[in-house]
DNA sequence: TATATTTATGTAGTCAACTACATATTATGG
DNA sequence: CCATAATATGTAGTTGACTACATAAATATA
C-alpha cells in the first residue's frame, strides 16, 4: 500500500514528523522493557540534568528541557515512585521543591548510561553523513520564532 | 535559559522531534480556531483521500495514511458528527463501512483547500533551499526498516 | 504595612496516537 | 458443511504532551 501522506508534499510534513517521533518513542519504551530496565523514555533527561546539577526545582528542570511544568511533574512523580529521586522543600523558599537523585539512582546510572550511549551510537550510525541534527536545529529555529499558524495566515493575506 | 536537550547530541533527537511536531500540530489547531473553521488537524488527510477516491472503508483509509485503525475511527467519527462524511455498510460485505464526503463537505472544500494550500506554501517558504523533505524521507526509510530499539540492541552487543 | 502581582507547584481535563481485546462477518479447508 | 482462521470494525485503557485553573508563598508597590 503506497503512503498517501508521503505524496502530499509539504502538507504532510507535520503528520510525518509526528509519525516518526511517535514510532521512535514507542520503540524506546520497548527497548527498556526488553532490557528489563525499570525506566521510561525521557527519564534520561532528568537523570542527566540532576547528575550535572545535583539539585534542581521543577521549574528549573522545565526551563532546561523546554517542557511545560506539568509534564515535568509527571516525569518526576514517576521517578520518585520508582525510587530514583528525592525531593524536599527549599529552606529559602517554601514554594520550591528541591529534587535530587537517590543512591539507587547513582548506583544504577552506569548501567543506564551504557544503554543511552548505545542508543546514541545507533542514531549516529543511522544518520552519519547526513545533516539531520542541523536540520532539526534549523526547524526549531524557524518554527519557534514564527509558527505554522502565523506563516499560514501570512500566506492567506497575499 | 539554554536548551539542555539541544546539547545532548543525538540522544535528544527523539525528544526534539516530538517537541517540534507537537508544537506544529498545536499551532494547526489554533489556526483553524482563529479562522473559525469547524475542522481539526489531520482531517485534511481524510478529506483529500475521499475527494480522490469517492468511497473508502476504515481499513483502506488506515492503510493509505499509515495509521492504526482506531485512530482513523476517531477522526472519522468526529468528521461524521461535524457533518462532513456519511457512511453505510457495504452491500457485498456487511463488516465494511463505506465512507464518503457529504454535500456539506464538497461545499466547504474550496474554502478548506485555500487554507491547506496556504499552509503548504508557508512550509515551502520556511524550508526552501533546504533538503528537509528528503531528510524526512530518509529518516522514515532508515527507522522504519530498522527501529531505534533494534539499532540500540545491536550497539550494546558490540 | 497592606494589597496586588508574580512565581512555584499541583490538579484536572484535552488531545491524538498507540496496543490489546471484543464482536461480527466472511473466507477457507478438512 | 461445519469448524477454524482471517478480516473489519469498534471499545477500553495507556501514553505523554499540552492548557487552564487552583493554591500557596514570596516579592513588589502604593
Amino acid at each position: 500500500m503506497e503512503d498517501f501522506v508521503r505524496n502530499l508534499g509539504c502538507l504532510g510534513f507535520t503528520v510525518r514528523l509526528k509519525r516518526l517521533s511517535d514510532a521512535m518513542i514507542h520503540d524506546g519504551r520497548k527497548l527498556y522493557k526488553e532490557l528489563d530496565l525499570d525506566i521510561e523514555p525521557n527519564w534520561y533527561l532528568v537523570f542527566r540534568l540532576l547528575k550535572k546539577h545535583e539539585t534542581l526545582t521543577v521549574m528549573e528542570i522545565a526551563d532546561k528541557i523546554k517542557m511545560a511544568h506539568p509534564s515535568v511533574i509527571a516525569i518526576v512523580n514517576k521517578m520518585f515512585k520508582a525510587g530514583y529521586i528525592t525531593s524536599e522543600t527549599s529552606k529559602n523558599d517554601n514554594r520550591k521543591r528541591e529534587i535530587s537523585l537517590t543512591d539507587k539512582a547513582h548506583k544504577m546510572l552506569p548501567e543506564f548510561e551504557k544503554v543511552w550511549e548505545a542508543g546514541e551510537k545507533g542514531v549516529i550510525r543511522a544518520i552519519e553523513n547526513t545533516n539531520t541534527m542541523e536540520m532539526i536545529s534549523f526547524l526549531e529555529k524557524v518554527f519557534f520564532e514564527k509558527g505554522f499558524k502565523e506563516r499560514t495566515l501570512e500566506e492567506l493575506k497575499t
